[in-house]
DNA sequence: TCCGCTTGTCAACAGCCGATGACAAAGCCA
DNA sequence: TGGCTTTGTCATCGGCTGTTGACAAGCGGA
C-alpha cells in the first residue's frame, strides 16, 4: 500500500496535495488494487475507467500507460485475484460447512471468494466473458478439480462449482433479506451436506 | 407475429419497402418479442435500445413512446417472460431428470428458460437488478416454492433455484465444450439425482 | 549542466447511449 | 370536407465511455 509519503485516505481527503509521487510500481499496484475491488463489486459494463482511476488516485490515462486498454487491466485483477484465493485451504472433511457457512452468512463483499465474484459479475458481459473463459478454467476450476481428486473429479468439481455461484447468484437477486434465522440455518445444513457429497462422491 | 401485411423477414430484407403500418397492437408485440429474444441473449447493460429496435423493425423513439424507457422495457419483457415459463410442467417424480437434461444437454438459447436466463444475465447491471429482484420472487420463486410444497421449501426452492443458475453460469462461463460424452452423462445423472433430492426433501 | 528516459497531467477525440421533441402522415369522426 | 387523435419518422441533444497524444515535471547518468 506504500505510494509515496501519501496514503490513499489521505490523498482522497485532500485531493489538491500536491502531484502524485513518481512511483511506477506503487502506481500500478494502487490501480490493481482499485480494479480487483471494483470489478468484484460491479460488472465489467458498469465499472468505468474513471471510477478506478479516481478510486486510485490516478489519472485515467496511467490506466492505459499501465495495462494497455480496460480488458487488459480487467486480465490482470482476475489473474492477481484468483492467486489469492483461500477456498481450498483447511481440512477437506469440512469443506461443506465452511463454504455453506459463507455462502449463506458470508459478506456481500468477501475478501475470500473475490474471483469467483468477480467471474460471476462479468459472465454477462461479452468482452469480459473472453478473458473469464481464457483464465477461469486452468486457474479456478482446474485447480478445485485437482484437489477433489478421482476419477469423476470434473464432474464432481463442476457441480461444486456451479452449487457454489448459484447461490451466490440467488443471493444477489433476492437481496439476501428474505429468509428467517432457522431457515438459514436449515439451508447452510443443507447446502453443507449437498456440497461435501458432492466432493466426497457420494 | 402479425404486423400488417409485411412480416419481419421481408422487412428485414428490404428495408426500404415503404413505411411501417399503422398498427399500434403489433409495433408493441414486436418490440416486446424482441426485446424478450435480446435481453434473454445478453446482458441488459449491452442490448442497446437501437438494436431491440432494428430487429424489431421499428425505429427507436417507439420503444420510449410504449414502453417509458429502457427500464421499463426490461421489466416488460421479464414479466412477459415468465408467464410462459414451463418449467413446472410435467411429472414430479421426474423433475431432476427433465432439468438436468435441459441444462446439460439442452440448447444454449433455449425457449423454455428464458426468464431464468433474463434474471441471470442482468443480475449483474445495477438498474435491472433493481427490477429482476422486484419481480423474480412472486413471478419465479414463489410458484416455485408453492409447487415443491412443505414446511421447509423455500430453503429447497432456493437450493434447486442456486443450482440451476449455477449450471447455467457454469456452462456459460466454460464455452459449454470441456466436458466428453461420458462427463456429460455423468453430470446429468448427478444433477438430476441432487435436484430430485433436493425438492423430495430427502 | 545538459540530455534522455520515465512518470504524471491534461484536454480532447470519436463513438455510443438513452431520451426528447418537432414534424408528417394515416385514419377516424362529425 | 375539415379537424382531431393516433402512429411512425427523423434529427438531435447532453452525457458518458475508452482511448490518444501533446505537454510538463522529476530524475539519473554523462
Amino acid at each position: 500500500m506504500v505510494r509515496g509519503d501519501i496514503n490513499l485516505e489521505t490523498r482522497l481527503a485532500f485531493p489538491a496535495c500536491g502531484p502524485r509521487p513518481r512511483n511506477a510500481n506503487a502506481t500500478r499496484a494502487a490501480i490493481l488494487e482499485a480494479a480487483e475491488t471494483r470489478f468484484s463489486r460491479e460488472s465489467y459494463d458498469e465499472v468505468g475507467m474513471r471510477d478506478i482511476a479516481a478510486d486510485a488516485g490516478v489519472d485515467p490515462a496511467l490506466i492505459v500507460r499501465y495495462f494497455g486498454s480496460k480488458e487488459g487491466l480487467f486480465r490482470a485483477a482476475l489473474e492477481s485475484c484468483q492467486e489469492g484465493s483461500t477456498l481450498l485451504d483447511g481440512d477437506r472433511a469440512t469443506f461443506g460447512t465452511r463454504i455453506a457457512h459463507e455462502l449463506v452468512y458470508g459478506s456481500a463483499r468477501p475478501r475470500k471468494m473475490q474471483g469467483l465474484q468477480m467471474i460471476l459479475l462479468s459472465a454477462a458481459s461479452a468482452k469480459a466473458l473472453e478473458v473469464v473463459r481464457a483464465s477461469s478454467k486452468e486457474r479456478f476450476l482446474d485447480p478445485f478439480v485437482d484437489w477433489i481428486g478421482g476419477d469423476d473429479a470434473m464432474v464432481r468439481g463442476r457441480l461444486a462449482a456451479a452449487l457454489m455461484m448459484g447461490m451466490k447468484v440467488s443471493r444477489e437477486v433476492t437481496g439476501g433479506l428474505d429468509l428467517c434465522e432457522a431457515q438459514c440455518k436449515l439451508l447452510e445444513q443443507r447446502l453443507a451436506r449437498i456440497l461435501q457429497d458432492i466432493i466426497d462422491g457420494a
